[in-house]
RNA sequence: CGGGGCGUAGCGUAGUGGCUAGCGCGCCUGCUUUGGGAGCAGGAGACCGGGAGUUCGAAUCUCCCCGCCCCGACCA
């Protein structure tokens, strides 16, 4: 029984000025959290606790799925982190250190190949597999920008699960075991989320979703078909835009366009000199950027911005990207900023991708190549031609699914899993192999499965909270049951700890507000900013017997007899 | 890394060159109080983020550094 008289806590009056975000606010407020740095938090018993719990339920799903625990160091050689590149992948995100001989050492973001190695140690024949190991572990980031307190910190508690099949069809019963343990994991959080469609990325692999946890301070957009359920994070959704028939389209014009550098002036002259009607939506823009250092031009329709994220999500291989710079255009004379046009795209040794929307047969204003120039009915297929369709227009509310045509909406969340099949590139990279059936040596494929432990304590904080305080699902909450003893007699105390113990008794969690010294508009105050599922008051209704049971969620109160008491706040919990 | 904001007691804050740096919460002592963040009285707690400078005099002005928060870039 947590005693609230001698528990180390110290609830604050004060929102915390360095905090903005609820969780964050109500963390620290009601002495879950402190923060110790940018991006790194200690936890006091309430939040400890609450942290512990998540693990628990974690860690029960994941068992009982079939996966084994193990554990790894924290702090590890840089060796094998050199030979999967991905020290240089990392980069500055990594935080590096040395030993005192000058051996060089990381602090662990993630361990794929440590469990890789893990199982090339042990295992070398395909009879043992399949196999999936998880662990619950620290991981380290030397983030560019922590914030939301909790939600993205440089130090936090990840569980990080590997799948080892020998076929690509192993790999996708190891995926769907991991994906129903998540769903069963995040429903007994009490979470509210969605599986997402994510961009498997540069490290191939052909399958991945992401969990995402609806909420307004969450840093992931999301696209969500309320008709049919298909979900994507704007990276992964695809726009699906069908070819037209161009042929009947006049012959390309160039027509004088004075002083028209962006779409708007462009839309101004065009509707005062050539007809009214044109919108952003008939123009072409021509976004140039540098993809490691490669001239590239993407096409988008002039109403929308080009997606960067989307873009270099959907152009696998490439690293480095960004739009040209006044010094790009010196280089090449031939591109007039403000006037370009897909027209000469190859010609100018440019790569020309283009966004679906811009789909084959369509006909649009565009830039002529030539200062103050405009081009009309210029058509994809006649007058210039696309090298690769890419998706990478923004995103909008209301753009067609791509399953059903339904508007989508869209949404900001927070990431609380991710599920994906790896494949074999670090397998490949650290030589896991296993003897097959005919003795032949096969490189093993894998998956790699990740719950944002401490990150899970701020996004279910963050879906739960109300103007009061914290308010958590029971399977996490710090305590089950929140006793609070009013008055000044013993009555009432004495009454509370026995009712305490017969609720522990009934396997309850109880948490027990005993103070002397605090009045009974504090001891409220602080159990409904702690945020336990259930409030009891022993007090003044104890003269009738009674005692008040109040529900955090919903508000409701309700009395019981004292010697029905446990049975009924029992009931109240599953 | 770019842009913006901020740094005064455990927390929230006032104080734009001039007395001993003020207030609220919290904390300690005593009395009173005990169903919605109680009252009175007394008290402890701050080299005003750090350094250098300007000045007779700096929390306050200048420069440098450090730290924190927000937006963006980046990133799970």
């Amino acid at each position: 029984m947590l005693k609230m008289s001698t528990l180390f806590l110290r609830t604050l009056r004060d929102d915390p000025a360095d905090a903005e975000v609820a969780s964050h606010r109500l963390l620290v407020r009601a002495g879950y959290i402190r923060r110790i740095a940018a991006g790194i938090y200690s936890w006091l018993p309430l939040g400890y606790i609450t942290l512990r719990n998540i693990e628990r339920v974690v860690r029960e799903e994941m068992d009982a799925a079939g996966f084994q625990e193990v554990h790894f160091p924290a702090l590890l050689p840089q060796d094998a982190y050199k030979e999967t590149n991905r020290l240089a992948e990392y980069g500055p995100n990594l935080f590096r250190l040395q030993d005192r001989k000058g051996g060089a050492y990381l602090l662990a973001p993630t361990h794929e190949e440590m469990f890789t190695l893990m199982v090339k140690s042990e295992y070398s024949s395909y009879k043992d597999l399949p196999l999936s190991l998880y662990q619950i572990q620290t991981k380290y980031r030397d983030e560019a920008r922590p914030r939301s307190g909790i939600i993205r910190g440089r130090e936090f508690v990840m569980k990080d699960s590997y799948s080892f099949d020998l076929t690509d069809e192993g790999l996708d019963v190891s995926y769907n075991k991991h994906r129903i343990a998540y769903v069963k994991t995040f429903d007994r959080l009490g979470m509210r989320y969605n599986i997402v469609k994510a961009v498997s990325g540069a490290m191939g692999g052909s399958r991945s979703e992401e969990f995402l946890a609806p909420c307004p301070t969450g840093e992931d957009t999301y696209v969500l078909c309320e008709s049919c359920g298909y979900a994507a994070n704007v990276e992964a959704m695809k726009s699906t835009v069908n070819a037209v028939d161009g042929s009947g389209v006049a012959p390309m014009q160039i027509v004088d366009t004075p002083n028209t550098p962006t779409i708007d002036t462009l839309v101004e002259v065009l509707n005062v000199n050539f007809g009214g009607g044109f919108t952003g939506a008939d123009t072409l823009k021509n976004v140039l950027l540098v993809a490691d250092g490669k001239n590239i031009a993407v096409l988008v329709p002039g109403d929308r911005e080009v997606d960067l994220k989307r873009l270099q999500a959907n152009l696998p291989g490439v690293e480095d990207l960004r739009l040209f710079e006044d010094a790009d255009f010196a280089k090449n004379p031939l591109l007039v900023k403000g006037y370009v046009g897909p027209q000469r795209a190859q010609e100018f040794g440019l790569t020309l991708y283009a966004d679906p929307r811009v789909a084959p047969g369509t006909s649009w204003v565009t830039g002529a190549n030539q200062r103050n120039q405009h081009a009309l009915n210029v058509v994809n297929g006649r007058d210039f031609f696309v090298d690769e369709y890419v998706d990478s227009a923004e995103v909008r509310r209301g753009d067609p699914c791509p399953e059903c045509a339904t508007p989508v909406v869209i949404d900001r969340a927070i990431e609380i899993g991710h599920i994906f099949q790896l494949g074999r590139k670090y397998a490949q990279a650290l030589e896991l192999t296993v003897l097959d059936g005919d003795g032949q040596s096969r490189v093993v494929t894998m998956g790699s499965y990740g719950i944002g432990v401490s990150r899970a304590v701020a996004a279910i904080a963050e879906q739960t909270h109300d103007e009061l305080g914290l308010n958590w699902p029971e399977e996490i909450a710090p305590a089950q049951v929140h006793i609070i003893a009013t008055g000044k007699e013993d009555l009432p105390f004495d009454t509370a700890v026995a009712l305490g113990v017969s609720l522990e008794a009934l396997g309850r969690t109880v948490m027990l507000d005993d103070r002397r010294d605090a009045s009974a508009g504090v001891k409220f105050k602080d159990a409904e900013l702690i945020g336990n599922p259930i409030i009891v008051v022993v007090g003044k209704a104890l003269v009738e017997g009674k005692i008040e049971i109040r529900v955090r969620k919903t508000g409701e109160r309700l009395e019981a007899l004292l010697e029905q008491a446990p049975a009924v706040i029992s009931g109240l919990l599953k």
